[in-house]
DNA sequence: CATAGTGTTATAGTTAACTATAACACTATG
DNA sequence: CATAGTGTTATAGTTAACTATAACACTATG
């Protein structure tokens, strides 16, 4: 929601209890997991007001998501890309050029 | 290891006490993980002898796990890309064109 | 102060996955 | 049969994550 601008920086994040309930989930596992975002300083916790995005959190989390998509996440996904004999035209393109045809249309 | 060809089909699995060992993991561990392959019609299990790659096996292995990915886990990354500001197709071709030059190079 | 909304802490219980250990069932080999 | 290697089942214990419930701490509002 930050990266995609749903939650700006400044914004309070919806309550512990309001996505507990929504979610059908414990209140304390909400907290645990807001907690989380407040150790990678993107949150702050102002008690008996809320949590909100802190300044600077999009751009924080730009930079450190880019970098372990990129050396984390990509490789292992290049991998199975590669592994399934794939190709970059069939996964960027919907129309993928004639290829070898499969045998058969499975379904 | 199959789509890899590491495992040909009709090879054996190296044994549940083998792998269990080897990884420091309890053999029941080990066995059940291999018995979700016997369930996806990969792996048969013969008593008194191992568990051994099924004919047929990698291409099974191959159209599920195209499947999978293409629908499932290929757009979510997808979406990943798109939120980070990456492009697909600079990921895809080690030669990304020159785009918009990054303000700093950060490390 | 009372109220209603926040985050936070505490205590006990539940659950799924895993571990530790032993024993059982089967097969090829000699 | 004995042996050594397979997969398999059973029992009890451990652990991390989650749940249920209640209470505490704080803030804006009236």
């Amino acid at each position: 929601m930050i990266l995609d601008g749903v939650l700006k920086e400044g914004d309070p994040l919806p309550s512990v209890r309001k996505v507990a309930a929504e979610f059908r989930v414990n209140p304390l596992t909400v907290l645990k997991s807001y907690q989380e975002l407040v150790d990678e300083g993107l949150v702050e916790s102002r008690r008996g007001l809320g949590m909100f995005v802190v300044e600077g959190a999009r751009n924080l989390l730009l930079d450190g998501e880019r970098q372990r998509f990129l050396e984390e996440e990509w490789p292992r996904v290049q991998e199975v890309i590669h592994r399934l004999g794939l190709s970059a035209d069939d996964l960027l393109n919907n129309a993928p050029r004639r290829s070898k045809p499969r045998k058969k249309g499975s379904g």
